[in-house]
DNA sequence: TAGTGGTCTAGACCACGAC
DNA sequence: TCGTGGTCTAGACCACTAC
């Protein structure tokens, strides 16, 4: 019946040091700084898969292991992991376990890539590189990544082809302090599962923002349509794991043989 | 530690038959119709609410009232209403209780309103009739709402301000058979609250497919813009809580004052 | 057969709100 | 003070997966 803070056990990897105070509210004199226990449990998961303690596509320890580990009930585990799965950090399988989620095709085209062609059929755009490079953040690539004056990114702008036409040139902006040596790689279509794999860095969150434009002369030109043709502009910065922003990404996308599709859920 | 289906009770208002089955999954031979226990629960509620029992705003009876009604444990019928809260269907209060969700203002601009000024600062923009009618329905306004060929629709078209400035024009077919009267009435700046107040009917979820184009020149007239001018078209179908498609509206948004704001999570 | 997550139950204590 | 939802626990049985 022992309540409190989570326990950091044996395998207390990283500081190990955010649990605090009661379940329900502070009872004591703390004030305002508790959580419910199901959500220090949650902290402490996504404080390990931060920290590379278990890799995307790995499983978990069971719900049984976790609540002797951390010493609290195989439910408050349960609501924890529940929660982890509606936010997509993890999927569970019922008789398999619980594992950490991937950034496969599928998770990204349900996820991550609104665009969806008129015939409802989702599928991936190709890619074709552009540019890359490494640059001093301009003014509004520190204001939207949150950097310094002075930092490098890494940029690089691509057209990605659905069916073989043109649906979007974009241009993305990356702190090169978080991907050293992305420039000298080879850029794959999914990118985030690049993040994963080579950084260990997961995009765990995105926010959009849409206004509809009239393409500029270069990006016409990238598209193959005529300069003022109408196009929808995204704005979109990925957020990690512990919500800080990693990637800025500028979409320019024709809408004639796609749309974006939002679900007011 | 009967088990089995949700019992019909004493209130059991509506048809009060959809219940079916046991936990878990079919151990009979039923083959495929079974959900988990919370699911029926969920449902009925649903159903009830459909049927009117509660209207928005007014509270449900307690967790424990609920279970012992329906014959299952209060941590089942929590679970149905932790699921219909994360729906944006029943809104729960500590020491309160459990409400059906209303469409005020707040809830509008959050799930519904995608629109979001530049300064971030979200607001409702009002609203200028432009005419509003019945009519038979066109092919496209039967395929959207799933009616049949002859059925007839109200049709609105108005435009909407944000700080005095034309903000998009809009045109909205609904079912006549839905909306009896609706012609004759006051049209509010906030649609769905009518529909629930007058006529029952709560939009519970809605899909928006988004283009860019260029505005055509009565919709531009209407926003007092150049024809051509990039705009974006907004196509929204809105489904009650029954899952049946009630509105169909589309708009046409200028997007120099605001952005459609969409959350990736 | 053993272990996993999925469902369901029962009961405890807590914070919050209305009285 | 009482009733509400919020949290936490403990234990049961189930279906699914791997062995």
């Amino acid at each position: 019946m022992r309540r409190g803070s989570v326990g950091v056990g044996k395998a207390g990897i990283s500081g190990g040091d955010q649990s605090r105070t009661m379940a329900g509210t502070a009872p004591d004199g703390d004030g305002l700084g508790m959580k419910p226990l199901y959500r220090q449990v949650r902290d402490t998961l996504i404080r390990r898969m931060v920290d590379g303690v278990w890799a995307p596509g790995e499983p978990l320890p069971s719900e049984m292991q976790l609540a002797a580990e951390l010493g609290v009930s195989q439910g408050t585990v349960r609501k924890a992991l529940d929660e982890m799965a509606a936010e997509n950090l993890v999927v569970r399988r019922q008789g398999r376990g619980t594992f950490v989620a991937r950034h496969d095709e599928d998770r990204i085209l349900f996820q991550f890539f609104k665009l969806v062609p008129n015939d409802g059929v989702r599928r991936f755009p190709d890619s074709r590189v552009l540019s890359i490079g490494k640059a001093k953040a301009s003014a509004a690539e520190c204001a939207a990544l949150d950097l310094v004056r002075g930092s490098r990114v890494v940029r690089i702008r691509r057209v990605r082809l659905l069916d073989g036409a043109p649906l979007l040139v974009e241009t993305l902006s990356l702190p090169e302090a978080l991907f050293p040596g992305l420039t000298d790689m080879e850029i794959p279509n999914n990118l985030y599962g690049l993040y994963s794999a080579r950084y260990g860095i997961t995009v765990a969150r995105a926010r959009e923002k849409l206004k509809a434009v009239a393409a500029p002369a270069d990006d016409a030109a990238a598209l193959g349509v005529a300069p003022g043709t109408p196009a929808l502009l995204i704005d979109r910065l990925g957020f990690s794991l512990d919500q800080v922003p990693v990637e800025w990404r500028v979409s320019l996308c024709l809408t004639h043989q796609a749309h974006y599709l939002s679900d007011l859920t």
